[in-house]
DNA sequence: CTCTCCCT
């Protein structure tokens, strides 16, 4: 391959690239950084494609660099054969015919022509970074190379060793591995497991000190945020040599500052503090040792809450190999580990494809957009997620009942903003333009209170702002905000004149908040969710507000940024949200049951009043009732009781008779128990119900007669006296006097197998002297020694030698006789 | 013990 500029370790690939290309149409290529694919490829596959060459880069960044470079390397300028577009910028011309593009260009080209005429091959830079566009682009990609264009040649380039499963996924392409061109990196694991409550920064400065006394050259420590870097910087600075030039460097820092960490030092060794954003998108020279602590911060979304929250997780291997290889770009390095060798197993070999773990509202935009039901992701995206996104956007009004895109919907696509924001600028208009970019750019005020139209304020009027206020402008945002408010007021239609509030409440539907009763300023959301301000914060008192920016807890979010509102303006905003509802149930607080309207928006209640619920809704809460307190404590009587032990008994001897368990009769209680429950209001009305008679009559006529005859209620003695039977014991039973059963010679029976009555005989003082399951053996055997104790005691009562022939009686002897 | 990074 003959291109201009030095040799790359990427060129002698480069034929056989262009033979799978000619041959398959496709391939995979996979290199590590420094083997120059990314400049290399495009200018290669030049003059062997029909058409023009679309490259994707996962940053503005990157795709601008990779232009200029490519365009220098043909002694041009970007913007002639080579040109590149991004958001926001673009240059490109009638000459172009490489076109280095953002991932999310490639989309909005593809949903407005799905045959991408005029181009003729379509690359992929940085795929192993698995991003979300990039997984869909690629996706939509292979889906129209399936349908409408078999001549796309698509290439897919990867640093890593994972590209099978893409190769896979693109039909078996071709698969080519081409050699890095970097120093040995010497790899040093602590000895000994970092204890599992250590300090990160503790461990970090310390790890980094001795980094600083074994080698030369700068060195680069990978921290998970901004708060590590301030607190291991603290910890570092007194002990450092003078010599060493401590940076930080993080995403939030002012650009310029950023610069500092990026240019050589003058004299002496430099330290710097970084984020992951040192891992790929920035590049520092000079770096010869790098220092991992082993964590990455990365956003996780909770589609319960609609919030994505931040989690610091251990690196993958991929990320730790990422962040070695920072060391030998420049010379033979060092890369100092915060973890033992052992404790390497334990990593994950990958960090989480985007698409697994991101806010999939846009995604679900772009799907409904494109039409089509199972696109080909290497990755499919969780449904679980996918389902909470198009919940939102039927909310947003941007997909239909069927799931379908609507006009609105497609009019949200075409805004670069996440469909929240696009929905309210669309609504709302021009107006809405400088909220929009505040609220999809970072903070421009740092340290400043809630009240999110400080921001607007500082936006305005930035030095009258920072005359009035002491917390500062962060300048470099606040470039990004405004240039971004331009170009988004020319994108949205006139002006609608609500304010802020309005406008923001468009956007977060779901995070209108209503205070809470109390001191403290906790508010529940629309959606149903928790959150709180800082107790200091001014807006800390306000009825109602519009939470547009929450730390994503899952307990209890944190509010960072909000608007107040009017109870007004959300009824002119959500006329067909805002409704009355009748509620009747069992309050398990009260212990009662509350019927009452509720004027609600979402799960905020705006206003209620009484209501006399029919007793049909009534006798449900009251079900809700029994079924919270137990049917123990509503209306089992004695009575109940025992007609469920002489069920219990029946069917345990095989009787056809419905089971009247607990369990049994709260599962059907609906059935039989709802009719007796509509003058219920509380539990002591349930704790006063006596369910025997509703329990009886949940038996038919025959079953009822059944029971009567085979586990009879009472015994009828001798004398005509009916005593209860008891059937709590494994076995039948009554207590009666012993001479009220004088002349029986058939011991008592119960149920179809003729279980004996167990008999507890009493004496005159209704103690018991006795208890048989068989009564002619008694009168038989110990009845004579029963007898001769009792004639004893009860003299006065009569104890005849023969029992099975005396007449029964209650009475004692007349005097005399 | 105040938020990693990126994009239409």
């Amino acid at each position: 391959m003959d291109l201009p500029g030095p040799a790359l370790p990427i060129d002698p690939l480069l034929p056989d690239l262009l033979a799978a290309l000619k041959s398959r149409g496709q391939a995979v290529l996979q290199a590590p950084p420094g083997a120059g694919k990314t400049t290399r490829v495009p200018l290669a596959m030049l003059g062997h494609v029909e058409g023009r060459i679309v490259m994707l880069e996962p940053r503005r960044l990157a795709a601008r660099a990779a232009a200029e470079r490519m365009a220098e390397t043909l002694g041009e300028t970007a913007g002639g054969r080579v040109g590149y577009r991004v958001r926001g910028e673009a240059k490109t011309s009638r000459e172009t015919k490489i076109e280095v593009v953002t991932e999310g260009i490639l989309t909005r080209m593809m949903q407005s022509d799905p045959g991408l005429e005029g181009i003729g091959a379509v690359i992929f830079d940085e795929f192993h970074e698995r991003s979300l566009n990039a997984d869909l682009g690629l996706a939509l990609i292979l889906e129209a190379r399936a349908a409408l264009r078999e001549d796309l040649q698509l290439v897919v380039m990867s640093a890593t060793l994972d590209a099978a499963p893409v190769a896979a996924l693109m039909g078996d392409a071709p698969l080519l591995t081409a050699e890095g061109r970097a120093f040995p990196v010497d790899t040093r694991w602590l000895d000994t497991a970092l204890p599992a409550r250590a300090r990160l920064p503790e461990g970090v400065a310390e790890l980094t000190l001795k980094a600083l006394s074994e080698t030369e050259g700068g060195v680069l420590v990978f921290l998970p945020g901004e708060g590590e870097i301030r607190r291991t910087a603290a910890l570092l600075s007194p002990k450092l040599p003078d010599d060493v030039h401590l940076q930080p460097l993080f995403g939030a820092m002012a650009f310029k500052d950023q610069r500092a960490a990026l240019t050589p030092a003058p004299q002496g060794r430099k330290l710097v503090l970084a984020t992951s954003i040192a891992e790929t998108s920035l590049t520092i020279p000079d770096i010869r040792v790098v220092v991992d602590a082993g964590q990455a911060r990365r956003a996780r979304f909770d589609p319960n809450s609609g919030m994505s929250r931040l989690v610091t997780e251990r690196v993958s291997l991929a990320e730790a190999e990422q962040r070695r290889g920072r060391a030998g770009r420049v010379a033979y390095g060092t890369c100092y580990r915060l973890w033992t060798r052992g404790q390497e197993g334990a990593l994950p070999a990958f960090p989480p494809a985007e698409i697994e773990t991101a806010d999939l509202t846009g995604l679900a935009l772009e799907l409904a957009l494109w039409g089509a039901s199972a696109l080909p992701f290497l990755t499919p995206p969780p449904p679980g997620p996918l389902a909470e996104a198009q919940a939102l956007l039927r909310n947003l009004g941007a997909l239909d009942g069927q799931d379908r895109i609507t006009a609105h919907g497609k009019a949200m696509a075409a805004l670069p903003l996440h469909p929240r924001l696009a929905h309210m600028l669309l609504r709302a208009g021009q107006g809405a333009a400088p909220l929009a970019a505040l609220l999809a750019e970072r903070d421009i005020l740092q340290g400043a209170p809630a009240d999110l139209s400080l921001r607007l304020k500082a936006l305005a009027d930035p030095r009258r702002y920072q005359h009035d206020h002491s917390h500062p402008i962060r300048r470099d945002a606040l470039e990004r905000v405004k240039q971004e408010a331009k170009r988004l007021a020319r994108l949205a239609p006139g002006d609608q004149g609500l304010d802020p509030s309005d406008m923001a409440a468009l956007a977060y539907p779901d995070r209108i908040g209503l205070r809470r009763k109390g001191d403290a300023p906790r508010y529940l959301l629309s959606g149903g969710k928790g959150a709180v301000f800082d107790p200091a914060d001014p807006l800390a008192q306000t009825r109602l507000i519009v939470a547009t920016d929450l730390d994503g807890d899952p307990r209890e979010a944190r509010i960072r940024q909000a608007l107040p509102i009017s109870e007004a303006a959300l009824r002119a905003l959500f006329p067909d949200l805002i409704r009355w509802q009748d509620l009747c149930h069992w309050s398990e607080r009260d212990n009662r049951i509350l019927a009452k309207s509720q004027e609600t928006l979402g799960a905020l209640v705006l206003a209620e009043r009484n209501w006399s619920a029919p007793p049909e809704a009534r006798a449900r809460a009251a079900l809700d009732g029994i079924r919270a307190l137990g049917l123990a404590q509503c209306g089992m009587s004695p009575a109940a009781r025992r007609l469920q032990a002489r069920v219990a008994l029946l069917r345990e001897e095989g009787a056809d008779l419905p089971d009247v368990s607990d369990a049994a009769l709260l599962e059907r209680a609906e059935d039989w128990l709802l009719p007796h429950l509509t003058k219920i209001r509380n539990a002591e009305d349930l704790k006063a119900l006596d369910l025997h008679e509703a329990l009886r009559n949940s038996l038919d006529w025959e079953q009822q007669q059944r029971l009567d005859h085979l586990a009879p209620a009472h015994f009828t003695t001798p004398l005509d006296r009916r005593v209860p039977i008891d059937y709590s014991g494994g076995q039948p039973e009554i207590a009666v006097r012993l001479q009220e059963m004088f002349g029986v010679t058939e011991h008592p029976v119960i149920g179809p197998r003729r279980l004996p009555l167990k008999i507890t005989l009493l004496s005159p003082a209704q103690r018991p002297v006795q208890v048989t399951t068989d009564l002619p053996r008694f009168w038989d055997t110990s009845y004579a020694d029963v007898r001769k104790d009792m004639r004893g005691q009860y003299p006065r009562h009569p104890w005849p030698e023969n029992p099975r022939e005396a007449d029964p009686t209650l009475r004692a002897k007349r005097r005399g006789t």
